[in-house]
DNA sequence: GTCGTTTGCCAACAACCGTTGGCAACGGTA
DNA sequence: TACCGTTGCCAACGGTTGTTGGCAAACGAC
């Protein structure tokens, strides 16, 4: 299974006194960088190895060196954090709009989250990375300032879906009134939606 | 460009007084039904012409003879109506109710719209189609209930991110609070969000 | 300088893909 | 009957993919 990845410092002694530099550092940080460029771009079955190693300007045995596979590349690609800030002590009213804020910003900065989301629909583990990422992460944020502990992941569920239907329209789809919009017209709009997510009565069906 | 898809009837003389009915009509749809369920399962790249032809238990070369393309036969089985009922006249607060529930029935029912989904995430002209069907369906029946003609466009684009956000979570992430949940538990909760988004105050950034 | 490790490239493999052309069987028409 | 368009399968093509093994250069330790 594990193709003995090339990933163990030298044995014995260390290269340097600094412990955290080699000499393939560079490549291998170039190889990532050009990664999430092609996932975020073509989705995990069109990106290829051989295309991400033209990008870095190195031979695509490379990438299997160093990363073991192609899953094994994405796996490393797709390391994501959403960086959720604290959100107990947020006033109230305030909070749909610290968040919907927040995950524009993320994502205009960093196309890791473009990748996953566009490998995440062909890709099994993909999307169970993206799960983890909104049940974990999303998750236990959410739960710390959700008025009924049994309702959080249901609350939590319905943020992830209205997040990611934006992240969907407005950088995969490119749907024009969403892609086009200035991000404060959209966190205005989106703000109140999160709010009553996170925070409003339970919705009971009629 | 096209290949000259074998899709005219026999010269000269009909073959039978009705129409409509040619001996190959039932592999046709065969392979139609095989191929929305490959490409609603595994995205555009992942579904194969020699699987989807496996499905359906004929030659791969038919699919070529009777679709022309792989790409001809994703049009052919991508094509999807959302079926929107009339909106006008729907009492106020009952709108977003009627469409949360449409949109979740309509896709319990038929794959098609998972298909495109999952394909419009890595094929170009998936995503398209996307949004022409939001563009174009959704977009004129918002334009008749919103109540700022200049703003339909934007309210149309939200309660496509909203309603794609919850196909995304439920039917292709399988994110657990989104996909268990009851149907009507799920309308209670994104029906007032979908009936501001129509018909709401025009959000303002601050 | 010498030796072992690291870094990189090249060439090739086996598998799979969409696509094509030809050929046999069938089924109505005359 | 002979004929001709339709339906279907088979075998193969050219291209691309992930992946592998070997070899040459660069490098650091001694």
């Amino acid at each position: 299974m594990d193709a003995e990845v090339n990933e163990r410092w030298p044995t014995v002694v260390d290269m340097t006194a600094t412990p955290a530099t080699r000499r393939s550092d560079a490549t291998r940080a170039a190889i990532l960088r050009a990664a999430r460029e092609r996932f975020a771009a073509d989705g995990y079955d069109r990106a290829t190895i051989r295309a991400i190693a033209a990008d870095a300007r190195i031979d695509p045995s490379m990438v299997m060196r160093y990363y073991g596979s192609k899953e094994g590349l994405f796996a490393a690609a797709a390391e994501f954090d959403l960086r959720l800030p604290e959100l107990t002590g947020v006033p109230a009213g305030r909070l749909g709009e610290l968040l919907v804020r927040h995950f524009l910003d993320r994502w205009e900065g960093d196309e890791t989250m473009v990748a996953l989301l566009r490998a995440a629909s062909t890709n099994a583990g993909a999307a169970e990375r993206m799960r983890d990422v909104f049940a974990d992460q999303l998750g236990v944020a959410v739960a710390r300032v959700a008025p009924d502990p049994a309702g959080a992941p249901r609350r939590a569920g319905l943020v992830a879906s209205q997040m990611l239907g934006l992240a969907l329209t407005r950088y995969v789809l490119r749907l024009p009134p969403v892609a086009d919009a200035d991000p404060a017209e959209l966190v205005a709009w989106v703000a109140p939606t999160v709010e009553r997510y996170l925070r409003g009565e339970p919705a009971t069906p009629r």
